[in-house]
DNA sequence: ATAATAAAAGACCGATCGGTATATTATAAA
DNA sequence: TTTATAATATACCGATCGGTCTTTTATTAT
């Protein structure tokens, strides 16, 4: 059964992922969440034990979000190449889109937690080996039916794609420049499209 | 004339600067500077006006030692060639040298400041700017001097090149797997010999 | 050596941090 | 409708936040 707690469990969760994933762990106050979510302390506490909690729960739905998304369009496309295109495509809209969410959660709880905050570094340890996991099972499944080389080095060729993703993210929304990512973009497709296939 | 504060000044960006590069500037407290450095709230506020000051000195500190580095390393090379090899060694070490550091400042300023630390976001700009900036230089004078092919789009391949190096940090330090970087830094090394060249 | 000044020490500040304990209010079973 | 309980509100806590101010100590010019 589902209970009111669960509700309001997740609505904090909801309105917390966006917070933590913009201002990053640190920076994000129980106050920002209070606010957010139009709680008090004891609505909160209620249902979590603490901040390190609400910010597991915020990156594995963030995480969860971006992965549905990704699963979504990945299983519409029949063909390997289709199927990369169609992240690539994600992948385009993804700065404009969610530039209210604050960019790939990935890559900043990666850069934020990294040094000092075990819990949520070994979280985005599991996801991006996840993420690069599925890309490479794409490839290889890509090299299997005989739609690309069997040359090609698919573990090798998940990582070179999934980099160029995330280095391009981390430059267009530094630089404020969706164009940097845009040509990466397109440079991967032309990969898809033609070097891929050989 | 070098005066005291100027030396205690220098010293503090020096102390401040990896504790800001490993934990972030939200993270980072004036107590962890105090103690880095051993010195009391009058030497510090003596030197500099505020945290955010510091912050923006540590960071200029930061990424003028990966400039440096990188532009004694391009210098020693003649080619264009080895200037891109010498910088794809220098990465290799990166991760590894310089891990208590908390790795590239460009990336984790870049992270970390994007959504709410303005004054931080724009020095990130400006480093990722002059950046590609050399790189893109170094490339255009590959094709200038017939080394490179004309074909060479040397913007896209100067953000390509950066990108995945960014991008495979990034995954090497969440991962704890230096192998994942060492093995785009050999798929680039690879470009340099052959591809470019074509 | 002494006086003027630069630099650092250290006590102190209000605000805010994450978290707790208790009171109050919804909810739902009887 | 009453009663037990689940869920939220609120007052409160010690610790820590960034920063100020005054005192003390180094430094340096005379």
């Amino acid at each position: 059964m589902i209970t009111k707690a669960d509700k309001t469990k997740q609505f904090i969760i909801e309105k917390s992922a966006p917070i933590f994933n913009t201002k990053g762990y640190a920076a994000t106050t129980m106050a920002d969440i209070l606010k957010a979510t139009k709680l008090t302390k004891g609505g909160i506490y209620g249902n979590f034990g603490s901040k390190d909690e609400i910010a597991v729960a915020a990156f594995e739905y963030a995480f969860n979000q971006l992965r549905q998304a990704l699963q979504f369009l990945v299983s519409q496309e029949k063909t390997a190449s289709g199927k990369l295109l169609a992240i690539l495509q994600f992948y385009r809209n993804y700065v404009v889109r969610l530039k209210v969410e604050g960019g790939c959660p990935l890559m900043n709880t990666a850069v934020d937690a990294d040094d000092n905050i075990p819990f949520l570094k070994e979280k985005a340890n599991k996801a991006l080996k996840e993420l690069l996991g599925s890309l490479e099972y794409i490839f290889q499944r890509g090299v299997d039916n005989g739609e690309f080389t069997k040359e090609l080095n698919v573990a090798k060729e998940a990582l070179l794609f999934f980099s160029i993703i995330e280095g391009g993210m981390m430059m267009s929304k530094v630089t404020d420049n969706p164009k940097m990512l845009g040509s990466l973009l397109d440079h991967l497709k032309e990969q898809v499209i033609s070097r891929y296939k050989k």
